[in-house]
DNA sequence: CCACCGATTGCT
DNA sequence: GCAATCGGTGGT
């Protein structure tokens, strides 16, 4: 997980299968104030045409562009009035496609997190795909970050197990609620509720 | 132009 | 169980 070529190339896959990957990971992002990071313990795919939860599902928007762009960028989206949500897109161009990081555990920057307003427990100051972008100060400007160069990234962390990991439906949709395309470390304390 | 509602969270 | 809070989306 190195060069910007091969980290395009695991990004640039079937979202369900890279979500799976995505975990034990290491979601990082250096800003002026210091590093933040953190363990990657809960992931959701999203497809495109033959996902009808998909922001991608009706083809694309201004808002949803960079799913139908280049592999490894960030798409930040802006829900509820209130919070902002990361994905890292995958698949080829022209192909919709992303991973909405639902949850991470907390390795770097706790204090910076905290300082954004969330007082309770280290461990669940990232428990939920909200929590992530208010502690990581996410905001649309972050919308189209390329994770194989800037400061927003990734790095190789520790494998999970098979036995490890809990494949569930997704969280909070209302369309396609049969798919099994949640994933999440069993163990963690992180993981959202 | 307008009305609806969401890939959420936290409090009652 | 429900309010907060607002821009994207789709229909008129």
């Amino acid at each position: 997980m190195t060069s910007p070529r091969l980290l395009r190339e695991f990004f640039a896959r079937d979202p369900v299968v890279l979500a799976r990957d995505l975990l034990g990971r290491v979601l990082f992002y250096k800003t002026p104030e210091g590093l933040l990071a953190g363990r990657i313990v809960e992931t959701e795919a999203y497809t495109g045409a033959a996902d009808p939860a998909s922001h991608a599902f009706r083809g694309p928007t201004a808002r949803n562009a960079v799913m139908f762009g280049p592999a490894g960028h960030a798409y930040v989206y802006f829900t509820y009035g209130m919070h902002y949500c990361l994905n890292v897109t995958a698949e080829a161009p022209g192909t919709a496609g992303a991973v909405l990081l639902r949850a991470l555990e907390p390795l770097a920057g706790v204090e910076m997190m905290r300082a954004r307003g969330d007082h309770g427990p280290e461990s669940r100051l990232l428990s939920g795909p909200g929590k992530i972008g208010r502690a990581f100060g996410l905001s649309l400007d972050d919308n189209g970050r390329d994770f194989t160069r800037g400061p927003l990234g990734l790095a190789a962390g520790t494998p999970v197990p098979t036995r490890e990991v809990a494949i569930s439906r997704r969280i909070g949709i209302s369309r396609a609620v049969d798919l099994p395309y949640r994933f999440a470390v069993a163990s963690s304390r992180s993981v959202s509720k």
